[in-house]
DNA sequence: GGCGTAAATTGCGTTATCGCAATGAAAAAG
DNA sequence: CTTTTTCATTGCGATAACGCAATTTACGCC
């Protein structure tokens, strides 16, 4: 896989980069590739890289003492992730894991060097906080939910966030497609896959969306939203 | 009010300054005070300071569009808060609301004088993007524990959270005192005020804490423990 | 010291959500 | 094409947690 300077200017972070410091970094970076279901790393891994997500899709995922699992955010091409380990110092770990929901491909850029090169370069620091800040809102944001809402509008809320970030507009006014399974939801949004999979088949019923397997088309985004609001019916 | 530089040092994000900055800092911020139960900022005001807390205590809420509130975090004397909108950029507005638990006074730098600090010193924002990595693997944390954690574990873990961060070992072994109130314990964990005081109750009866009105004593912290790991009895 | 207010408790009924187990459907493997 | 595996559904019962209303307790205040 071939990486141009141009392709790392799609990242947030470096986008007040020079051409020299884009170089510099991708001549001390590797390009991995995981296959679908695999990890980049896992919770607890000495934070060695910081990745830059170039082709693919993964899942950030923690997991409490007894194995239970939470899906923190789903990292799309040009996002980066192991950036919380990766920049916190020496041994520094993940606090999280990095599973591939697809075969997918990242650049690898060691975290020390990164700690070098902000050193120097005070853009880096800057913008990296700029997108920390943002999580921070969208983690705020979705915490308050957890906390306030119903599994129902938790669980609308999530598919609409997820047809904003990754939701294709399938063809004609078929709707808006997604492609996760009842699981992948559940994780997102703390409920079973049971409540999950109820909701799908209430909302199937009522056409605001089309379900398959490992498939969920949104046909009436409105309906979504009032639910998401907690207007109930 | 008086602040020495000596002060402002204690903050973890201007531990790299020079006494030079922290003089500028100092002579472009004003001193605030607020009194118990007013507000230092609203959710949604313009952005327009970040604060460092000099005295008193300040809890952060979030509300959604219903009115119900969550406790994002609570801050304690010389940490900052009201930053994520500060740094943000020209017209941010902060994303939640500040709070006094207690009279409190704070130092208001004006976010744009901060902003054009930045540009110039890169220590800060490096520190900065530190501070914000700690409270993302927090709220990361918590996030994990609201979704999968029963109420009962949820409590158990903000307590012990407060005991570490502003817990006073009352003389003797008398265990550690806790100065909250059940709303502000229901607020922190994501359940209702009587949920949090029926557990109360329960965990009096077995001498685990003893409770008092807008405060609770933590007497056996290992018990606590043993119930925010799930341990059923 | 008694009064008013705010905080906390507790019983009881309600409901949302879970958890399991059995079953069905779709894709992958052979 | 059959078999196997994985994903999804659904009914049923269990239960954790909520929500309300009625009290009780504690504190501040005149």
């Amino acid at each position: 896989m071939n990486i141009s300077l141009n392709d790392l200017r799609k990242i947030s972070v470096f986008q007040h980069a020079t051409d020299a410091d884009l170089d510099l970094i991708l001549k001390n970076s590797i390009v991995r590739s995981v296959e679908e279901g695999e990890y980049f790393f896992l919770q607890g891994d000495e934070a060695k890289y910081l990745y830059v997500l170039v082709a693919g899709q993964v899942k950030l995922m923690q997991s409490n003492p007894n194995g239970q699992q939470v899906n923190l955010r789903t990292i799309y091409p040009w996002q980066m992730f192991g950036a919380l380990g990766a920049t916190r110092g020496e041994d520094a770990i993940y606090p999280a894991m990095a599973q591939t929901l697809e075969c997918s491909t990242a650049i690898a850029i060691p975290s020390h060097f990164l700690r070098t090169m902000m050193e120097t370069r005070s853009y880096l620091s800057f913008d990296l906080m700029n997108l920390m800040t943002t999580y921070i809102q969208e983690l705020q944001t979705r915490y308050r939910e957890i906390a306030t809402n119903r599994v129902e509008q938790r669980i609308a809320n999530a598919l609409i966030r997820l047809a904003q970030q990754s939701g294709i507009r399938s063809g004609k006014d078929a709707g808006i497609e997604l492609f996760f399974s009842r699981k992948d939801v559940s994780e997102m949004t703390g409920a079973t896959v049971f409540s999950v999979s109820r909701l799908i088949s209430e909302w199937e019923r009522k056409s605001i969306i089309k379900a398959g397997r490992e498939r969920i088309q949104i046909l009436d985004p409105h309906a979504l939203m009032q639910i998401a609001e907690g207007h109930k019916e």
